[in-house]
DNA sequence: TATGAATGAGAATTCATTCAT
DNA sequence: CATGAATGAATTCTCATTCAT
């Protein structure tokens, strides 16, 4: 990315991130960005390298705000089990806002080695970091269990929520509501399936 | 897809999973299928209508049998929670056992439009299925709470599995074994994470 | 260059020969090459892996013919007097029988450090070693002076002729037919514009 | 040309100098001439109308210096040998003292058609007759041999002057001073390579 | 069936030039 | 006069697909 003042910047981003959502990223062409963002094909290039760093760069600028904007959520809880549920609403509330990144980031950064394996996701993992701090959290606490692992629960987590927005974005029709669903999840992972309150979990 | 008997038409498949794996998708070349298949570019075309229908035929081919395998396994259990159990394992299983194809329908399947939007993915749907089944079943057997949305369950223990699977399939080092992993994912969704066998779920 | 089966590639290269004298090598489109050799845009790159490997190889293909011809005229002459003006004249008849050629190499072989500082010229180099190896050969035999520095008359005498074919080239009318301007040329570099009543020049 | 008062235009015509013989005329931006000559983009344009332009410009304003500086040198010899010799050592010393100018109008101005076809030379032409006056002067004082073409000779002897020039222009290192490779190319024009003990060269 | 040379539509990117400030 | 952000025309090269053999 070369320069970002002005608006042109966050125009193009803007743009982008419609015309990825709505044709992929390899559908997309730099002029049809252009043409979205108003400004000359050429213009693209004085903002960003090429057409990956688009993408990158669309990327970095929404997780900075996402991250931001969780750490901020999950803080306002004092308790590991109530921060848990503030995951779950906060991030498909925030899919739920805007669809057209959650589109992007579902299935564009998944994409080709280019994105997930050369590309360093720094940000990402500190997205799912602030999960396996709540569990430990909670585990000091006394709260959770001690046998389950923090790093293989971040991913089980961010994974069920993620496959149930991923759902929502692709698919046109919801039958259930946000709160319904991160209420859902929230609770599969507190308390299991089994309704039985003396269950033979050993620790 | 046009033809399918000789074995030319597996040839093919496998040469493709093993590109699409590496290059990905688009930026997999039909001619690196041919090269890699040992076969003439043009011959490709007497056996997939283009490169969309290489993908789609390699992904219906792979469900198919994992499918079956999956409905194979779990109907060997009979306990709602051991079926839960044994699906995670399974599937985990699976991943491990065929990474190059686990990552194209990691990846390459989540991508573009193109796919996850116009190709109705109808074994992906069955797949699924087999778990809002087991969940019901335990519902039913008076094993599983009655307020968990089998629809949202289903994706939600999905997910979890899939995201630990990406994690595999993405990076090179592998922290915890299957066994573990899939312990680990079962343990939370039929337990919870919370350590209170009393504790205050309402049904 | 790639692959040179076929009379494609002599197409291309024939094509490329016209187009690049006509409309000089930077103004010349892919295109313009193609359409010239009756070829698709794309076949081009079947047979050479880009805009340059196509002057380059021009080059090439004419220099191995023109070199192979120079050598088989200058062994033809025992006399190193004859064979100074054995090469003049065969360099300038070649000139006048492939104008295009000629063009291009004086022209756009000249050009940008490209060509004439990371292309390493061996054949053309090989031309010009022809020269001095006739005048130490005359050296040897005592006709020509001692004092003479081969290295440099060799570019001297090759610079003459290259002016003379230039002029001719790029100038549409000629005053003065090859046979003229080759014997005058070599008249000059074998006995030097001064009259002395004692050497054998006729005035 | 539009204006070129100030010293903006020459700032502009030296970073252009600078530039091309780096770059070659292609492949140098009008930007890198800006950013060299410390001027915005569009200044550029106030002085000269295009990219083209700058070129000419840079070559006129070049080769009415030298041209001037060669009648002065040429008429401060009397003699036409005298005058030969003069002629060869300040066209050399000319290439030694602007390797980069000597760079541009080797390579560059032999380049595309447009500039050695549709681009009349006028001071080009001046500076190669100097040459011819040269030799008709001697051929009147019956000094030169009356069969000397003054037309042919001309080009014959600037072309050596310059294959020479462009050999110490394009390769790195210099085998030979200026002074002797002065001296020998004028010793060829002007007492030829044949050792002939009645003509007045010491060997 | 099988081949692979040929096709040509398509897209990213560059950069000379303009013009509002 | 000077600026430099913006423009958009222009061009190389790629690669899925075809089809004559």
């Amino acid at each position: 990315m070369k320069s970002r003042n002005g608006d042109k910047y966050h125009r193009i981003i803007h743009a982008a991130t419609k015309v990825f959502a709505k044709k992929g990223f390899f559908h997309a062409k730099v002029s049809d960005i252009a043409k979205e963002a108003q400004v000359a094909d050429g213009t693209i290039y004085l903002y960003f390298d090429n057409k990956d760093d688009i993408l990158i760069s669309l990327f970095e600028e929404q997780m900075r705000a996402v991250l931001e904007n969780m750490i901020n959520e999950v803080s306002r809880e004092k308790d590991a089990v109530k921060k848990i549920e503030r995951f779950a609403l906060t991030h498909l509330r925030l899919i739920e806002l805007n669809k057209n990144m959650a589109e992007i980031i579902q299935v564009e950064l998944r994409q080709s080695s280019k994105f997930m394996k050369e590309y360093k996701n720094e940000k990402f993992l500190q997205y799912l970091n602030l999960i396996s701090d709540v569990i430990r959290e909670g585990q000091e606490q006394g709260v959770f269990r001690k046998s389950v692992i923090p790093e293989i629960a971040k991913r089980a987590f961010f994974g069920a929520l993620d496959e149930m927005s991923r759902f929502w974005v692709l698919s046109s029709h919801k039958k259930y509501d946000i709160e319904t669903a991160a209420k859902q999840i929230s609770e599969y992972f507190l308390y299991g399936l089994i309704r039985d309150p003396a269950h033979p979990t050993a620790e």
